[in-house]
DNA sequence: TAGATTTGACCCCG
DNA sequence: CGGGGTCAAATCTA
């Protein structure tokens, strides 16, 4: 396989938490600003300019949502050792081989007793986000099922962060369509923090890797969800100009060219996506007047 | 061939 | 007891 960064050669060198607080600041300064835009963005009487706007402003949230999860997350790691996050109700696919059942064929399979819905006792980070692209966020998920919800139109599909294995992330999603709009409205909800963030990105932007890629995946796929390589963001904005991804705005250089090219304080992609971000966000809030 | 998805059974909780 | 969440074998796909 291709050669993965190690972790220790991309630790930023100076300071990172000043770092990440400032970009926690920044992002919640763009939240802020994603609100007062979706204000604006509202008063817009042409319905399909306005849908698709206040689409990308809802994609936006999104990204400052999960950036800013990821940030805060990552913050408590650097502060203290303790992963109650990633151990918050994970038992974690610990079940011995169970019986053996055919698929046309109903065997009980042995289960062994274990918590479940999080909602025993302890407190889970919940978030709830409404968007036209629930796969626009920049993490890699495995969907794990599927299920008609009562009184609800459309199946609840149940995903859970693709490390969740390796790393033990406990990170999941829920994404029910709301309803039968062009660009269907989703309901998301991610329960728990990525803690397989502190990861980093492979060079993606070679080739996507897909699925049929590493089996020993130690980074984060950003294939689809992909923040991380400006280069296909680039790409894709050329090929099809994006309205609804939550790319709205495409840098001018991508990561690797930044910081091969330059001495510049490194940041990790993840936190260099987020400046692209927040300056992508407060670019189109001053700038986008027609 | 390995990773991802599908899908019905299983399990817990209200 | 029913609904919602999860498991895991079977199946799909690249």
């Amino acid at each position: 396989m291709a050669m993965r960064r190690p972790k220790s050669e991309m630790s930023p060198p100076a300071s990172p938490s000043d770092q990440r607080d400032a970009v926690i600041e920044e992002l919640q300064k763009g939240a802020q600003l994603a609100e007062s835009l979706r204000q604006q963005v509202e008063l817009i009487p042409e319905l399909g300019r306005r849908d698709a706007a206040l689409a990308n402003v809802s994609n936006i949230s999104t990204a400052l949502a999960s950036s800013l999860s990821v940030l805060q997350s990552e913050r408590e790691q650097y502060s203290c050792s303790s992963s109650d996050a990633a151990t918050a109700h994970h038992a974690a696919g610990a079940f011995g081989g169970g019986g053996v059942r055919a698929r046309n064929g109903a065997v009980a399979r042995p289960r062994k007793t274990k918590h479940r819905r999080g909602t025993h006792g302890e407190q889970l980070p919940i978030k709830e986000i409404n968007t036209e692209t629930p796969e626009n966020d920049r993490f890699h998920w495995r969907k794990y099922g599927e299920k008609k919800i009562l009184n609800a139109d459309f199946p609840r599909l149940y995903y859970r962060c693709g490390y969740s294995d390796e790393h033990k992330c406990p990170a999941k999603k829920y994404v029910q369509q709301q309803n039968k709009n062009d660009p269907p409205m989703f309901m998301v909800t991610l329960i728990n923090d990525h803690t397989c963030h502190t990861l980093f990105p492979a060079e993606a932007d070679q080739q996507p890797p897909s699925s049929s890629g590493s089996p020993n995946l130690q980074v984060l796929d950003f294939t689809k969800a992909s923040l991380s390589s400006a280069a296909a963001v680039t790409r894709m904005k050329e090929e099809e100009d994006v309205v609804a991804g939550m790319y709205v705005t495409v840098p001018s250089y991508t990561y690797d060219e930044l910081y091969s090219s330059s001495s510049l304080p490194l940041l990790s992609p993840t936190e260099f996506e987020m400046e692209m971000e927040i300056k992508s966000l407060l670019r189109r809030h001053s700038g986008d007047g027609s």
